[in-house]
DNA sequence: TATTAGCACTCTTTATTGATGAGTGCTAAG
DNA sequence: CTTAGCACTCATCAATAAAGAGTGCTAATA
């Protein structure tokens, strides 16, 4: 049997009708509602054949017909077409035109706009630590024993982490260890220093104290844990009740379970991780890699800098989510933030 | 009429049996679970005499009773007497006893225990810049054009911003200003650097540069900005799905209600600079000032530092909450990371 | 041969009814 | 003052019935 153009046209007014009215569809309703040339009789067959190719569920007996995520992954690859995306583009860069200093506060209001435009759970990770380089480090001295440790990121991330030394370090050793780390340590990737540079920087570190120094395994030790920290992905999320608008959430239980999966920041850094691969990426109902969410599906894209994928942004919403709409918004921010990114984040110096 | 000790005791019961189950309390119920050396009858004319003092609620005619706002507040303040304050103390820090660098990572660690252990939804705000003095300032050259301001508060917390300039300073002029405006602004109060100061300021600088520069005007107006920020206090949630455990939450509407509530920072921050005065506060029901959550409860602790409060933390639950266990949780709590912040982000220098 | 009208049948949804049981308030006796 | 007894109220739950939407098959039609 074969997927001829009518069945298309079928199935693509079922999907339509599903996605607005979140309801099975029959072939009288459907009849009514699209004009498709063809009785309820004939639509019912053809219905009756989409059904045995897997693109359509029943429910029960007599309770109409819905559509299979084989279905939705027909309609995203090969019948939808995207529009409206200048549109997007535009508003969204009217409304993010404010102050961009500060990374979190950026990403923070990327997510509330992309949970407001497309009445979908919005998830957005921060940079990726692992994968940029170090472009700057300064040992700052705070009071006696206490030192902060700025790294600024190729990207401009900027990560500070408060050392508790347990004997001071004078400000012009400090200056000089700051220096040394700076020679030795920028332009790497995060993941590239193991141990032996991590020794000879030590080594070189005691020569300008003159002396071997607890202290100094300390400071390394903080320094390099904390470049190492993958699991600390910062995660931002926004639209949670928006969730509760789908009569499939009408149940406590089903809340429940969608609320604590996305409540754990883990998940969501697993979730958006997984496929690192394409620009855009939809996972419709079973392909995800979790069971909690199998019933949803799941839009990214990713944000770049300097060509490098450095973060994921995404919305969460149910299979029969608005696809149509959601993934023109969805690249529409993408390239927004990337666009920002690279002007307000970039580096004047060739890399 | 009089509250007299009898009435006292069934109310207790009442409320315990309400805590517990979650349903309407009838005297035969009563007279059964609780040993109250009388009959249901007695129990009942008591309980009539209870709801004409407003400490008892009928949901309907025949449905027994539920204890009012009233009637919790005289639980909390006169009838509860808290125990087990220092086993949760114990318990609470050695889970804590993890890496704390890191503020932030901290107070999300913080958080998410104080919901597994309250089996409520927790929530903290993080330390606030206004009432905290300025201690360090350093400008750190990222490149050419990029300069970032490292902002240390006395209480050790690390503000970023990353300022881009339209024409590159020089790194020893810009030394020159680090210092400069460390000698002017350390130990002052945010809210205490006005627009006089801002001007003396701005000379001075200008005279470092040898002449007027609209860079200069630029920095420091991203400096107090960005130091005056008020809006920008973080806040920190876990246990969201917690609430779905109770029955008063079985309905999507009131799960929308408080999700939604709970999801709009602003809410969160108003509602717990409400009351700054004690230590420990607790709003029932009808006191809270948002009608969004007159059904809930919410018990808050404040953390300090150097004696000064610096943030709150708490959790939020329907009334009928545990107060009994959920308070000495929360005061526990908040001693720990009064320790902690004390012993780690404190400074040697006397004040 | 493909399409359609007609019809019996299925199954969910919604409303109705009645029984059950927990609870109250009043009265009168202890 | 306390308590037993009793009539009455009202939410909850299960069973039943009616309505409505949909399917699949068959036979007629273009």
């Amino acid at each position: 049997m074969e997927l001829n153009n009518r069945k298309v046209n079928i199935l693509k007014a079922i999907i339509h009708s599903y996605i607005e009215e979140g309801e099975a569809v029959g072939s009288r309703t459907l009849s009514k509602k699209y004009d498709l040339g063809v009785s309820s009789a004939t639509i019912r067959n053809e219905m009756s054949d989409l059904e045995e190719l897997g693109y359509l569920i029943k429910p029960h007996t007599s309770a109409g017909r819905v559509p299979s995520d084989k279905a939705y992954r027909l309609y995203v690859d090969n019948i939808l077409i995207d529009k409206n995306k200048s549109k997007y583009y535009k508003q969204i860069k009217k409304i993010l035109q404010e102050d961009i200093n500060e990374m979190e506060m950026f990403l923070r209001n990327s997510s509330r706009i992309l949970a407001q435009l497309t009445k979908y759970t919005s998830l957005i990770i921060a940079p990726q630590f692992k994968k940029s380089k170090l472009k700057h480090v300064q040992l700052v001295p705070v009071s006696g024993r206490k030192v902060l440790i700025v790294m600024i990121m190729q990207n401009n991330i900027v990560k500070n982490v408060l050392l508790n030394l347990k004997t001071p370090i004078p400000e012009n050793q400090l200056n000089k260890i700051s220096n040394l780390l700076n020679e030795k340590l920028t332009g790497l990737r995060l993941d590239m220093i193991d141990l032996s540079m991590k020794n000879r920087i030590k080594k070189e570190i005691y020569s300008i104290r003159n002396q071997y120094d607890q202290k100094i395994d300390e400071l390394m030790k903080v320094l390099i844990s904390s470049l190492n920290e993958y699991d600390k992905i910062d995660v931002y999320s926004d639209g949670l009740n928006n969730m509760l608008n789908f009569p499939e959430y009408n149940d406590t239980e089903k809340i429940r379970e969608f609320l604590s999966f996305v409540e754990d920041k883990d998940n969501i850094v697993k979730l958006l991780l997984k496929n690192t691969g394409e620009d855009l990426d939809i996972t419709i109902g079973h392909e995800n890699i979790f069971d909690e969410i199998s019933k949803c599906s799941l839009i990214t894209a990713t944000y770049k800098f300097n060509g490098i994928t450095v973060g994921k942004l995404g919305v969460i919403g149910p299979t029969r989510m608005d696809y149509k709409t959601a993934i023109p918004i969805v690249k529409a921010l993408s390239n927004n933030i990337n666009e920002i990114i690279e002007k307000n984040f970039k580096d004047q110096i060739k890399e």
